[in-house]
DNA sequence: TAAACTATTGGAATCGGTTACACAAAATGC
DNA sequence: GCATTTTGTGTAACCGATTCCAATAGTTTA
């Protein structure tokens, strides 16, 4: 059975191609097609199952009606449900998406822009990887839909949607510093993206703020790019060359989950022993036995705006020049894992 | 800037647009276009960075180089991660994904596999609803390359990659009663997909081999549509309802998230009030102070058995007709939260 | 030397829509 | 009653790659 096609229809109605076009493209009215003809075509339409065959269309319009979801990993809990949310606003609006995770990766990352790019999606939401920048100016400067979202890229003008990093970790420190600790351990990894910075900046400040120092040696920072087994190891090591502290911040809800592994096995209890507090919400945390403390990030919003934001772009009621921010306040979720400090 | 085309190469190089194609598509040697010849087009394309407009070869030769993967839910941590693995493999293969989650809700699914259709993707990857049985069926019938993942439809033939449930469930209740269980919960959902079913028969037949009974009212069923709070309550009642029990056993991951919240708000210590196990690994019960012994799916074994044979049965190498399945094995993870019961 | 090949390359139809433009018929204006 | 506008519909160019079918030049064979 061969598909049918625009011609099939007008050939069988008597009528021509252009005229089942415009019906189909709803400008019947506009175009002056009788609502005689427009009914005709419509129930044949219908009766034949027809489908305007997406490859012509996209071919001739330039337009794929499909956007380019890039994140760092879609297994993980944060993106796995922004991209489900994404996925659902796109579809309403008549798009589809396509998805891919760059593991953090440069070279990833940077194929995978240029390979969407050549099945022409008209726009992109990005999780940037460190070393994008270059890619993300020729997009800027080609004039290609995007928006970044959870992170940015350092002096570069973009739309973006992002969690106020800062201010989530200020709180989440200073809801420690007022439960009474002193000694706080800031474990994080090795990064100049914005959103890393940010969480130490927001620590260093709450610290700074009440007066409490923070030594070098409190700060931990381990390679993303480490094994699993090798990260629990060294924060491990540090746990154990640190025993004043009294309470620890884990910058990221991996690092967290990490660290809660290496906790236990340093024989450690959680609160008593040590406090804990985590950049991230997962299932993990709300249901750990104690439960976790965490700033959490609002994934439905942060998912919602960037696909409406970049829907905005590619529709230019927003101008790619015209860039705009939405920064999102998270969450902080107060737990059993950093209770009040008894003196 | 225009974007570069076939005809700017052909026209540069003083060649004709076929010369340039048969290059971009390797057969140059087929066609017998001489070296020097193969050269000059290969430079010129990688110094003008062309690519090939995929929309006109789409429109031209019918295939996207696209596949559609149709899961449950992307957000949770067993679908994300298929997802990734076989995304991965797909762009090996210089194939893109299109995703969608169904919710496990029969419309969605029907108009995911419907739009889906349209944009001419070349292979589903699909984890069936219980009532899509009639989309599947026009699936098979018009020859459309597809792989059922996770779950079939019962007296359909098609190829599939599923799990091994009845002997997941049975040697993981067998390990149970191995260690001494013998009043053991089941705790599902109502369901007639074949996996539900499967891990039903494989408890079943494991106690039955024991010689243990299992009482009408061990067994508890929930609705997988209902709220979390309204199952967590369900399980509760459940769990006091039955004090006799001395091992859970929780059919699926997110039922045993809820289970440990339930017995938990029943002030019930795993394992020496209650030994509890699960079907399906994640994150929480790994790292849960007891650990949570399960009856592991090999996520990257099924991802990729499962992308292979659909790209199999692209190339035609798999005939749609032939059907092949391929059954995964779990793996049973033993922790903390089943001890050898001390008489 | 003409005929028959072979190795390369080019011309042009084609896929299925979109849309500028042309054109006919009906309505309106003067 | 003729010119002009409005209304409704058809024609055909075009998007960019693929591929069948020639066509040309150079070689070999009879």
């Amino acid at each position: 059975m061969k598909k049918i096609s625009m011609k099939d229809i007008a050939q069988e109605l008597n009528t021509s191609i252009t005229t089942v076009s415009f019906v189909i493209n709803g400008k019947s009215a506009e175009m002056g097609i009788s609502p005689a003809t427009e009914k005709k075509v419509r129930d044949l339409i219908k009766k034949r199952g027809f489908n305007p065959n997406s490859a012509a269309r996209m071919l001739r319009t330039g337009k794929s009606k499909t956007i380019g979801l890039i994140v760092e990993d879609i297994g993980n809990y944060f993106f796995g449900n922004i991209a489900k949310i994404i996925e659902v606003e796109a579809n309403k609006n008549g798009y589809s998406v396509f998805f891919s995770s760059t593991e953090n990766n440069d070279d990833t990352a940077r194929q995978l822009i240029n390979k969407m790019r050549n099945s022409s999606v008209d726009g992109y939401i990005i999780t940037a990887t460190q070393g994008i920048r270059e890619e993300i100016l020729k997009l800027k400067k080609e004039n290609v839909p995007f928006v970044l979202i959870d992170r940015l890229i350092p002096d570069v003008e973009t739309n973006y949607v992002i969690l106020d990093n800062y201010s989530g970790s200020y709180n989440l420190t200073r809801h420690l510093i007022d439960n009474g600790y002193q000694k706080i351990g800031f474990i994080s990894i090795f990064s100049e993206m914005s959103m890393m910075t940010e969480r130490e900046k927001g620590f260093q400040q709450a610290m700074t703020d009440a007066k409490l120092t923070v030594p070098a040696k409190s700060i931990l920072k381990v390679n993303f790019s480490d094994s699993e087994e090798k990260i629990i190891k060294t924060i491990t090591r540090y746990v154990k060359a640190n025993p004043q502290l009294d309470a620890l911040f884990f910058a990221t809800n991996y690092l967290g989950v990490m660290g809660i592994d290496a906790l236990q096995k340093c024989k450690l209890t959680i609160p008593t022993d040590i406090a804990v507090v985590s950049f991230d919400d997962n299932d993990l945390f709300r249901l750990l036995s104690p439960s976790i403390t965490v700033a959490a990030q609002p994934i439905k919003e942060i998912a919602i705006q960037s696909i409406e934001l970049l829907l905005k772009v590619i529709k230019k009621e927003q101008k790619q020049s015209m860039t705009v921010g939405e920064i999102i306040k998270p969450e902080i979720i107060i737990r059993e894992s950093s209770p009040k400090i008894k003196k």
